[in-house]
DNA sequence: TGTACATCAGTGAACGCGCGTTCACTGATGTAC
DNA sequence: TGTACATCAGTGAACGCGCGTTCACTGATGTAC
């Protein structure tokens, strides 16, 4: 072999996460194969000896993107307890930062209409990857029971995601703050104070 | 001329419209001008009679779909008091059909993360849009004053365009349905029973 | 009223372009002997 | 130890394709006289 298997791992996992931040930062159609592998200082052919194609580069590329940020979520609220852990959650969620930096965020907010509408055959894997997402952060939720956080998860994340879509799509910077202030503050009060999915709080 | 000023002004209408829906349905990149044109038995070249470019039609497109929409849901919760009004609204929004109908539905919804991606030539347009889709709405958020029923609409409309989108992306339809249902009894519990911005009712 | 002309929505060939993918090839290195 | 060969990551020309846009042209109808 003229490279070490390592070498290839290697060089299979930049260009996993080139594509991961790419596709998130402009969109799966506006980023060539050809692009992805010159990022890498590499031509478009080789891409093949990696991937079966484009297809196969962008689900994976999602389930990278998903865990990347399902980790860095983790590790941001390892040392607190629960209701500050949700806190800083929503705050990492609905961050300027996350807004302004959709190449290194969630991959639901950047590509969530387009993932949509994929063939069935991609949607499966896609769907995988946000039940794994999911899982993830399922202790962060609040609620008593596995089936209650996750519930709270299946609402509170698309909404989030919703929200931060919402800001970004905004040109006044002001308006997109806004936003994400008022989510914010929305989504803290409704899921950290009390109990969001089950009812019996409402005398 | 050959043709009315009558017929060029009902033809601009129907390009538009198909692509409104074509757009919605299957994102602005897998509609070509052509297949647009083709659908009204109409062939390509004649497009630049009607409108400057593709990027023109998409943000026309945007807003007569918003405009259709926000038409759609003041016709059907014209009859109805407030409270009654919003949860018919949430309903409509959050239904199987506007799930499965994304061609006729919320072009937010079905496109919010790539107009989010859109040169800011065109952001600006579809942020006016955006603008005239709230007002629109205004008067069906709970609030006591315009703004505080316009930080309402903020909130609620992008989090339900984004629980839709994660609907949509289900492939399991028990999931899709779970996702939407979730999501109704939510809005509907922090939209309609209370004031969902203030903060007073926090005794 | 009839005739000549202007208008312009619509046609379809052609343009340059970028895409995903294929494939014959290269050449450094691992392996067999 | 040296030599011959196999491997295969990476190269870059070439493929067929569809895109947005342009443009010379058509031809039915409105308008001017």
């Amino acid at each position: 072999m003229r490279y070490s298997v390592e070498h290839k791992a290697a060089v299979r996992k930049r260009i996993l996460d080139t594509a991961a931040r790419e596709f998130r930062r402009k969109g799966t159609n506006a980023v060539s194969v050809a692009d992805i592998m010159r990022d890498e200082g590499l031509t478009h052919g080789g891409f093949y000896r990696h991937f079966k194609g484009k297809e196969a580069l962008l689900i994976e590329s999602v389930e990278t993107a998903l865990r990347q940020v399902s980790d860095q979520l983790r590790k941001e609220t390892a040392n607190l307890n629960r209701p500050q852990a949700l806190e800083t959650l929503i705050g990492f969620y609905l961050s300027e930062e996350h807004m302004k930096h959709p190449e290194r965020g969630c991959a639901f907010a950047a590509l969530g209409t387009e993932l949509a509408r994929y063939p069935k055959r991609c949607r499966g894997a896609i769907a995988l990857a946000l039940d794994r997402y999911r899982e993830q952060l399922l202790s962060l939720m609040p609620g008593r029971t596995d089936s209650e956080r996750g519930a709270n998860f299946e609402v509170l994340f698309p909404s989030m995601a919703g929200c931060l879509m919402a800001a970004r799509a905004q040109v006044d910077a002001r308006r997109s703050s806004e936003i994400l202030s008022g989510a914010r503050a929305f989504f803290i009060r409704r899921f950290c104070a009390e109990p969001a999915v089950s009812g019996q709080e409402e005398a």
